[in-house]
RNA sequence: GCGGGUGUAGCUCAAUUGGUAGAGCGUCAGCCUUCCAAGCUGAAUGUCGACGGUUCGAACCCGUUCACCCGCUCCA
């Protein structure tokens, strides 16, 4: 089943009912920067707060029934730059990229690989694809059509790409294409945001805005281990603004330059890394799910061993949570990577900085340095997903009502008077005073009582508490529900517990 | 980064072969209204994405640039 509708009207709604606007639109935008509107904002920070509450303040119950043990920091999003050296960032985030001004593909160089004769400076060089048999094959083939024999593998020689010189570079082929000098020199990519630090400026001031928070849990492992009384297997959580300065940012807010991670570091002894490793995984896409995705668009993905990221190279694996969005349909992209690190981070940081960072078990008498799970959730692609989740076409007036989860649903409850007179809005003015002081709540009075509920429908407000006739009467109002549009009555001083009780399912 | 497309009011879109911008919806005000964008009256809103050029005159033609969408590429 495919989409049942196209991510320009989702756009079209986050625009029009102010949960999402471009950055910087007045002067133009700029490229990969989004601004969170009133709506917007409320729910990204409703789904921060569910994750916070879940994961540090109420998290699930541990394998053995035991309640997790997970501590929060919230760390500086500039550091050392250092850090970005021990983490593997710095050269892990600068690829060298090349082109092929012919067939248009970008490679990363240090993927290429390079077949030539032995020996011969003088005639073609033919790149091929790393761990690619197809490549390598088309390469070998036009070698020795070029050479106009069959070559033994005694007499042919390879190198990386990386390793050529500029001439050498203008005489070779690209993989895919047969013309000569095609390829341009590799360029770096570096995904990392440079600044620097201090009024004067200069390169040896320069540090980066940081590409992950994860690094600033590692950094503060032995701070929180000797504060704050936690024994190992525990949790560092953390949410906060990433930055990538990724190549191509594209569909909407899911892939942009600045965004949102909701990060969990669980450390734990290497034995039990891989009991673990299976409870966030299944524990995560729970969590997910009870966020109100639902209706099948999610899905777990084990990362195959080449697409390993470096730090998950020593552990055993990354499992991806991937929700299909329609920009992905029938595809699916990532919103929650759970990867296994290893003690890659705590080890490179001890190694990087000379500092000792470990843990003793007293109970056990043993030294060692924990493992990580991680689950890295995006926030900012989660609030997406949401959108994509709840925009919900109908025949209703509205056309369209977002059909959040309660819980994260930016305004709770809307509370009108049906006609703005005979006392009534003096009733519902009260009524919503009492309750805002729990719950994101709005009062309207103006235009129809239709197109109230369109309003409501489409910033997907679950009630709408309707003051009439009758309550001057019986001291009843009306609830109306989005989904179903139906209503029933309930006694005005019942609409706070009411409420409440929806909120809580 | 490449190829294609788009850019006019808050949103969706018009504007005859170049003659200094309109509609619907929404928004706001008033009236009316006892339950689903109802009705009546009125109002506000655009440097036609930006810059430059051609022209007596450009939303329209040309160039550059920016942003967004689609397809590649990339994606810790």
């Amino acid at each position: 089943m495919t989409t049942p509708y196209s991510m320009e009207e989702l756009v079209s709604l986050c625009k029009r009912r102010g949960f999402i606007f471009p950055a910087s639109e007045i002067y133009g935008g700029i490229n990969g920067f989004w601004d969170y509107g009133p709506l917007g904002t409320e729910l990204k920070n409703n789904l921060r707060d569910a994750w916070w509450h879940d994961m540090v303040h109420c998290p699930p119950m541990g394998p053995d029934g035991e309640p997790l043990s997970i501590v929060g920091i919230d760390s500086s999003i500039i550091q050392n730059p250092k850090v970005w050296e021990a983490s593997g960032h710095v050269g892990g985030f600068n690829d060298p990229m090349v082109d092929c001004r012919e067939s248009k593909s970008r490679y990363r160089a240090d993927h290429l690989l390079c077949l030539g004769v032995k020996g011969d400076t003088s005639g073609q060089i033919y790149a091929y694809i790393e761990n690619d048999d197809d490549s390598l094959a088309s390469a070998q083939k036009k070698l020795e059509k070029y050479v106009k024999r069959t070559l033994s593998s005694e007499e042919i020689d390879t190198c990386a790409l990386t390793e050529l010189s500029v001439e050498e570079l203008a005489i070779t082929v690209g993989p895919d294409t047969k013309t000569v000098g095609t390829l341009t020199e590799p360029r770096q990519f570096s995904l990392m945001f440079d600044t620097t630090v201090g009024a004067t400026g200069g390169e040896e001031n320069k540090a980066y805005l940081r590409p992950e928070t994860a690094q600033g849990i590692f950094l503060n492992f032995m701070n929180v281990v000797d504060t704050m009384r936690v024994k190992v297997p525990f949790g560092i959580a953390q949410i906060g603004k990433a930055f990538r300065n990724e190549v191509t940012p594209r569909n909407f807010i899911f892939r942009s330059r600045e965004f949102e991670q909701m990060e969990l570091e669980w450390f734990c002894h290497e034995d039990e890394a891989q009991q673990w490793y299976a409870f966030w995984c299944d524990y995560r896409k729970k969590w997910w799910q009870q966020m109100g995705l639902t209706t099948g668009n999610l899905q777990m993905r084990q990362h195959d061993s080449d697409e390993l990221a470096h730090y998950a190279k020593e552990g055993c694996g990354t499992f991806d949570i991937e929700y299909k969005f329609p920009f992905t349909d029938p595809g699916y992209g990532e919103l929650e990577g759970v990867a296994h690190r290893g003690n890659y981070d705590l080890s490179r940081h001890t190694e990087f900085s000379g500092k000792k960072i470990n843990y003793f078990d007293q109970q056990k008498n043993e030294r060692y340095t924990p493992h990580v799970i991680e689950p890295s959730a995006g926030l900012s692609r989660g609030t997406l997903a949401l959108l994509c989740e709840a925009y919900t076409p109908d025949d209703r007036p509205s056309k369209v009502f977002m059909k959040f989860n309660p819980r994260i649903a930016p305004i709770k409850a809307a509370i009108f008077p049906l006609v703005n007179k005979n006392g009534m809005p003096e009733i519902a003015t009260k009524l919503h005073e009492e309750m805002r002081k729990q719950h994101v709540v709005q009062y309207d009075a103006k235009q129809s009582i239709g197109k109230r509920y369109a309003r409501m429908d489409e910033a997907g407000t679950p009630y709408c508490f309707v003051i009439d006739g009758d309550t001057l009467e019986d001291n009843t109002i009306t609830v109306r529900d989005r989904d179903t549009a139906t209503q029933e009555r309930i006694n005005i001083d019942q609409a706070v517990a009411f409420l409440n009780d929806k909120l809580n399912q």
